[in-house]
DNA sequence: CGTACGTTTGATCTTTCTCAATAATGGTGG
DNA sequence: CCACCATTATTGAGAAAGATCAAACGTACG
């Protein structure tokens, strides 16, 4: 895990200011929010479906998952969350969480008490719309990802979710060569995109063997940005982000 | 269709209310938002992806649908929206819409300008409140679609499917019996599914056979609701009402 | 340095898709 | 009101993607 030169708060309102810019009065609510600086085992949750929730944790360093289990108890991952991510927007005014959030590596978090969010988005209405802008863009995320659940073949769905951690950890700067963790495992991998593990190792090595990626334990590389885009149908309009990576 | 005894805002209003309390003048600002009534045609586009968002449709009668394409040309249908809901909460603070709304049945609309929904957020803060807890909502259903299409048989997807469209229109009052028409052909139901039409049809077939279901057109009517809830693996929390269908 | 977890491989099975043809339905113009 | 046409629903047969099961292999780390 890298030493971060920024705090989380400082990430949330580099965040939330590129959605929505923000001025410095704003900015400075932000980092002037109460919070509790924690550091998390992999795995840990933060958050259970049921639950109330009342702090919303800003991620630092390491990365969280959205998921939630169905009757038989198979599991759905929804989202990933990269460091500057506050991930209880989605839940943090509903009266309970509707799916988990959990840690999928170790690592650090700051917690903001829900009412402090609160007054913070009653007291700076442009922080409320950056808030709403982001949850917005959640959603937008969460509709490619049934896009790419729903209509994309193993191989496809694979290099698309390759290409949306990428190009997220780079639009933030979070990232700086064409190299990058990808996190999980590939039962992990398989979850998020509703194959089996069995399934994703084999479409990993064949995407491998045609050169489209090189891996190295859980490094990924695109050897060009452009043929593993291709491949994947991946179009980041939907991350609705400025586009900064030209790479 | 019926003959609707409510205006579309009026309808907006009692959904909004229901998610987030709101006074009588909050209530009433929303009743004044100048707009244009519109009668569609099935398949007319409300939106359509790239599209930056000037107006909103709020749906007093029939039914839309959100779709995106893949690069090969399928289409994944998103969400299904019934009369009451505000079609373009989703886009309206984003530069550009990223998915297609595209009516389903032919119906009939009120289109508000950006603007006056912008101006009712800032002098109505408790209704950008519901509108904030209306899109986490439907966020909440995107996840629920993505579970859905990712990890359950194709029986279940379609009973989940079937369960989600009968308990939202009940919890809105806008269905009365165990009865409803749903508008979709077998190739719609498909495209939100992530199923071929073929496939749907056999599904269907099975669970009409197996007593789940009983069809006549496109009425479809659940003999128990109990048992289809469980087919479906329907759980409605995901839905955030209160639970007025205690069919 | 052993144990638990993750990855890889092979063989076989199942669900769902594809293709193609036929039947039913609904809407439209005459 | 009826005949026609386009759309939708249904059926059957065969193919394929991905799942399942089981075992072996790596490797990280306590």
């Amino acid at each position: 895990m890298d030493i971060p030169q920024e705090t989380a708060l400082q990430l949330l309102a580099r965040k939330l200011d590129l959605h929505h810019r923000l001025g410095p009065q704003d900015q400075q609510a932000i980092l002037d929010l109460p919070h509790k600086i924690r550091k998390l085992e992999a795995q840990s949750y933060l958050l259970r479906e049921g639950d109330r929730p009342e702090r919303c944790a800003v991620i630092l360093t390491g990365y969280a998952i959205r998921h939630k289990l169905t009757g038989d108890g198979s599991r759905q991952i929804l989202a990933i969350n990269i460091p500057g991510d506050a991930v209880d927007f989605q839940n943090l005014f509903l009266a309970e969480s509707d799916h988990n959030v959990q840690m999928l590596t170790r690592g650090i978090v700051a917690e903001v008490p829900r009412l402090a969010i609160e007054d913070l988005v009653l007291g700076h209405p442009e922080v409320g719309r950056a808030i709403l802008i982001t949850t917005l863009v959640e959603a937008s995320i969460f509709r490619e990802w049934a896009v790419n659940i729903g209509q994309r073949d193993s191989r496809t769905r694979i290099a698309h979710l390759l290409c949306e951690f990428a190009y997220r950890l780079s639009s933030e700067h979070l990232n700086h060569n064409g190299v990058y963790e990808l996190p999980m495992t590939q039962e992990q991998l398989a979850d998020a995109t509703g194959l089996t593990a069995v399934h994703v190792n084999r479409v990993l090595q064949a995407l491998q063997r045609d050169g489209l990626i090189e891996r190295d334990r859980r490094m990924v590389r695109f050897p060009s940005w452009q043929r593993i885009q291709d491949v994947g149908d991946f179009n980041p309009r939907y991350l609705h982000t400025v586009d900064l990576s030209a790479n």
